[in-house]
DNA sequence: CACCTTCCAAGTCAGTTGTATTGGAACCTT
DNA sequence: AAGGTTCCAATACAACTGACTTGGAAGGTG
């Protein structure tokens, strides 16, 4: 068999070129030609590696959810060095990180609305989110049934209900932040504020 | 002068025919053959009244806040026929109206999903965003202001928070709602349980 | 009635789109 | 070295886009 590319490489370069382009200008503004300009090759190599456009758009946004999810576990790896963390300061973490507090959060974001504007209207696309996410609920409501353990949380909290909004509420402030009517540390200040309250034990962390 | 006709009312016709269009294929998946197909109308005639896309696409965005916003009035205007309304009782109703609990509301949530994610990318349309949330918000902040007085809220409350998170959590679960994660009725309990959480003195009022 | 402005349907145009085709270079296997 | 497969650049193509032009119908006004 002959000239051995690394298939996978190639096509998260073009990925993350789409990436770039999708956060400036949405999926649709994205043609073929632009993004293989972006990844610095021809029409024809993408073509030899997405059968189709639709292709693409599927394989980027796989790719772009695995690395927003190494990201967060990174991040949560990072912070905390030594000390095992409280199911607050994961709570917290996690949340700040969905907030786009810096460029590249916000650009990834950015890539996230673009394909959800077109998940709300197309099924097919809606089905990696319906997977995703509750696990994520069901990983926050072991946290704070955790938390209502150690004494954090009054005990008639509702904590499938609790999760959930934390999840919404985070993404309702994201919202608002990147339409320009509060900045990204104001979100993450309401964060704060609404955590502050759920965790009325030690409402005196910040 | 010859020949009139209501420039307002055909423009607005086109609006709806655009608002069809836009919350099955988006914004970008409407064009101005099929939008005037949608209409009734010719291509020449429809562009006899918009000078162009971007122009439809403008005097549609305001023409559509303006059908929503006269649209919770209503609502809030029927809701209570004789008695006036409690703070409770006017935020629930507004929450709710926000949600995509009927038909109309959902498409009208859609159209406005494909303008915001625009918007996120073009400042030019974040700008009635910009302008017309900080209004709601204050109003909301009123009716928590009276419902303290009232002793249903707790006075150490930050009512400007409350405020922002009532509006973030509701366009959260929207969503998620729109994403199959949950069922709008769903989100709907999750924003009494929220509302429930607020007006500690009347808890037991859903 | 004659006139003139508004209105609008049909067609044209240059540009862009996703996809398909072609031809040959690269390179591993035998 | 021969052969066959993978890789990829160039080109072509039909469809569609928004914008523009043209010609004439409609219908009040003088």
């Amino acid at each position: 068999m002959p000239k051995r590319v690394d298939h996978e490489a190639v096509r998260q370069e073009i990925a993350e070129a789409l990436w770039r382009i999708a956060s400036q200008r949405g999926l649709d503004g994205a043609s073929l030609r632009e993004v293989a300009h972006e990844a610095g090759i021809s029409l024809g190599r993408l073509q030899h590696y997405f059968a189709s456009k639709d292709d693409m758009l599927v394989f980027a946004s796989n790719h772009i959810s695995e690395l927003a999810d190494r990201q967060i576990r990174a991040r949560l790896a990072g912070a905390f060095p030594d000390r095992p963390p409280t199911p607050y300061e994961l709570l917290r973490v996690c949340l700040r990180g969905m907030l786009p507090l810096d460029d590249n959060t916000r650009t990834g974001i950015l890539v996230q609305i673009a394909y959800f504007s077109r998940a709300v209207r197309d099924a097919r696309m809606r089905e990696p989110a319906r997977k995703g996410i509750p696990p994520l609920l069901t990983w926050f409501a072991e946290l704070l049934r955790t938390a209502v353990d150690r004494g954090e949380i009054a005990a008639d909290r509702d904590l499938g209900a609790e999760a959930m909004l934390l999840l919404a509420l985070t993404d309702g402030l994201t919202t608002y932040t990147l339409l320009d009517v509060h900045e990204a540390e104001r979100a993450a200040e309401l964060v704060d504020y609404h955590l502050g309250r759920l965790f009325q034990g030690r409402a005196d962390t910040h």
